[in-house]
DNA sequence: GTCTATAGGGGGATAGAC
DNA sequence: GTCTATCCCCCTATAGAC
């Protein structure tokens, strides 16, 4: 296990390390807002090194990108096609981990929604979302249900957008919402715990109210 | 009508159209890709106007932010603190309101989010928005009705963040929701528009299941 | 592979003519 | 008030020493 190389990331590599502290800064503050000089200063490591091993800001970020959305969209995909659970338990496995995962990267889906809107359509091109979704378990599952009657006629569309914003959305406005209302990092914390179990719920009454 | 100069905007001195463009491309990609020559290009006019009547790209963006965030808020505001309508009714016209406004400018959540994240403290003191929620009629209402037990132990923080985000959501996440599900403009709007009815429903079924 | 030094271009801001 | 021309800094990218 130690011997072993690992099969991603971790290693010390100057790359590695560079890719890390690129993500870093690249998920706080965008493309546009980094410097690459911000991202040598990060790795504590020369700018000329970004180019020698990524070629250009460009290149860097476009692998950044992908990387992001490939590990977030997976997640996805991974408990969407899943045969062995049911739909109830895949919202509730949805809720879990990305709650889990946003916080411990409040900064993703903001970095990913501006990166998709700036490049609409190499983003289609690089992953099949579309698949990920409309050919999941999942959607099938939701589909059957409303066959049997087990839903009052609900838009799959219009509970995808509620179940992702459910999820989703509370990262987003973090910083409006906590000045706002006055809640502090803990607090927030809390409320996004609670929603794991509150996110099913909610969802639940929304098809079968 | 024609001849009393209207109180705001629209009228079409330099400076008015300066602004508009401003508007126009900050909220299009922000504060750090847009260049001052683009905002030039958008109004058809020099670029040295644009220092000659604002100073500087900084003092220009802070004025578009002011007054995006202001206009934002204000809806909210009057609909919060409206005397002569009930909860529900409140939930209504948000959910309208909101969906119609940002139907016309879809960028602006974005926009505001990101410029509150890049500059949270100004934000706080600019603008009273802690009191425009926490002292509402609104969310006295909540209270209310939660004192009666009219409400199934919901959290007011909770179904906030979810009453925003039912409204606001979707289109932050428009570029991607259409790229994953093969939406096109004109059904995403359809949708947008079913939600005015479905939003009050949601948020009922959710305090009292 | 890693560094220093610098080329090269873009973008915000201003001087000065009209 | 509005324009053209230009300054000058900052940032990306690269040349070249080690």
């Amino acid at each position: 296990m130690a011997k072993g190389r690992p099969k991603k990331e971790l290693d010390s590599s100057t790359e590695s390390i560079i890719k890390e502290a690129a993500r870093k800064v690249f998920h706080q503050k965008g493309y546009a807002a980094t410097r690459t000089r911000d991202i040598a200063e990060e790795a504590g490591l020369n700018l000329a090194l970004l180019n020698y091993y990524f070629k250009s800001k460009e290149k860097l970020f476009e692998i950044i990108t992908f990387e992001t959305l490939f590990n977030f969209m997976n997640t996805l995909g991974i408990v969407f096609h899943d045969e062995n659970s049911s739909f109830e338990e895949k919202i509730e496995a949805l809720a879990t981990r990305y709650i889990d995962f946003l916080s411990n990267e409040p900064d993703i889906p903001l970095f990913i929604i501006s990166a998709v809107r700036n490049n609409p359509e190499s983003f289609a091109n690089k992953i099949p979302i579309k698949n990920m979704v409309l050919q999941s378990v999942f959607y099938k599952q939701f589909l059957e249900k409303s066959e049997r009657n087990e839903i009052t006629d609900t838009n799959p569309l219009q509970l995808l957008l509620n179940l992702m914003g459910f999820i989703i959305f509370p990262f987003i406005a973090k910083p409006i919402f906590e000045n706002v209302t006055g809640t502090k990092e803990k607090q927030f914390q809390d409320m996004m715990n609670e929603r794991k179990a509150l996110i099913p719920m909610w969802v639940k009454n929304m098809i079968r109210p």
